[in-house]
DNA sequence: AAATTCAGCAACCGCGCGGGG
DNA sequence: ACCCCGCGCGGTTGCTGAATT
């Protein structure tokens, strides 16, 4: 007998996230953090599954997370762990730590996989490879170093949510800018927190998790907030929140310098095997179609 | 200008794993 | 040792906007 699907519940709401439970799930996890999601929508009063809550918070409101205009280093990358891990995606954007999981599931599936085609039919017919991409790990491989997939993800969400509150800022600020009077009001209302207040609780109480992971304090979150700041930081040109059609609404969103970058790499990823450091250089991904000629693999 | 097709991506679904009781 | 629960992952679906006819 199978588990009974988690959003069999009636009442349950499913679809595209709104604004409104965005920030309602936003000030939740700023107040108690994220983890224990369960209790999620029982706590806020979101009439969503907390598997539900844990997808959106993870693919959207968490904090650093970088969206579209996936570079050529980026995109050598994620062919390379592809080729390396096969479709880990946890694992491979381990090594990505701004990208999500999805994020890069779906440039695979969108972008990388026909490319890669496009490439491959051009080249002089490859020996027979199955159909879906044999990784050189299968799944039930050994996957090199220490890069269980649940505590790479596991990683990578404890540095990655101390780095910034640019979703969160853009998050309010589109929020701010595009919701009528009244439904601000409403979320202010009983079992959630009015954004207007978020920033002062923000303010007021910087604190750590239980896990050791620190929240953002509130003076960064204040700047982080200021309209000049958000200003000034590059644009990514397309929608950086999910919201589709008319709550679009383009922010840039501030980003790290190479170092902040590489920093955070090594301090997510697992000691780094060569071929792993290789992936890390510059002009790797250069190599990444002359490689693919070698070893085809799609 | 309208209809149709295509592409991109957010979100859902089901399964497996691990921890706690 | 076993069961249950919560969580994370990978695959898939379906909606939306863009491009094409």
């Amino acid at each position: 007998m199978g588990r009974p699907p988690c959003c069999e519940k009636v009442g349950i709401k499913k679809g595209p996230w709104t604004p409104e439970e965005d920030i309602i799930l936003v000030s939740y996890i700023q107040q108690h953090g994220p983890g224990n999601w369960r209790s999620v929508p029982t706590n806020t009063g979101l009439l969503r599954c907390s598997k539900s809550c844990r997808l959106r918070w993870t693919n959207y409101l968490r904090p650093g997370i970088k969206r579209g205009n996936f570079t050529p280093h980026e995109e050598g990358m994620i062919i390379h762990l592809q080729a390396l891990l096969g479709n880990k995606w946890a694992a491979i954007a381990s090594y990505l730590p701004q990208r999500t999981d999805n994020d890069i599931k779906n440039y695979w599936n969108t972008h990388l996989k026909k490319k890669l085609k496009k490439l491959n039919s051009a080249a002089v017919d490859p020996p027979e490879p199955p159909e879906s991409a044999p990784s050189r790990f299968q799944s039930n491989d050994k996957v090199p170093a220490a890069d269980s997939p649940s505590s790479l993800a596991g990683n990578r969400a404890a540095t990655t949510y101390a780095s910034s509150a640019e979703n969160i800022s853009r998050l309010l600020q589109a929020w701010m800018r595009s919701s009528p009077e009244e439904s601000r009001r409403k979320i202010g209302g009983e079992n959630s927190i009015a954004p207007a207040t978020q920033q002062q609780q923000q303010q007021q109480q910087p604190k750590a998790e239980p896990d050791g992971r620190e929240l953002v304090s509130g003076e960064e979150f204040d700047s982080i907030l200021s309209f000049e700041n958000l200003k000034s930081v590059n644009s990514w040109g397309k929608s950086s929140l999910g919201y589709r059609g008319k709550e679009e609404v383009n922010v840039g969103e501030k980003q790290r310098s190479e170092n902040d970058e590489a920093t955070a790499a090594n301090a997510t990823a697992p000691p780094l095997s060569f071929l792993e450091k290789w992936l890390f250089e510059e002009g790797a991904a250069g190599q990444v179609e002359e490689m693919m000629e070698l070893s085809p693999v799609f």
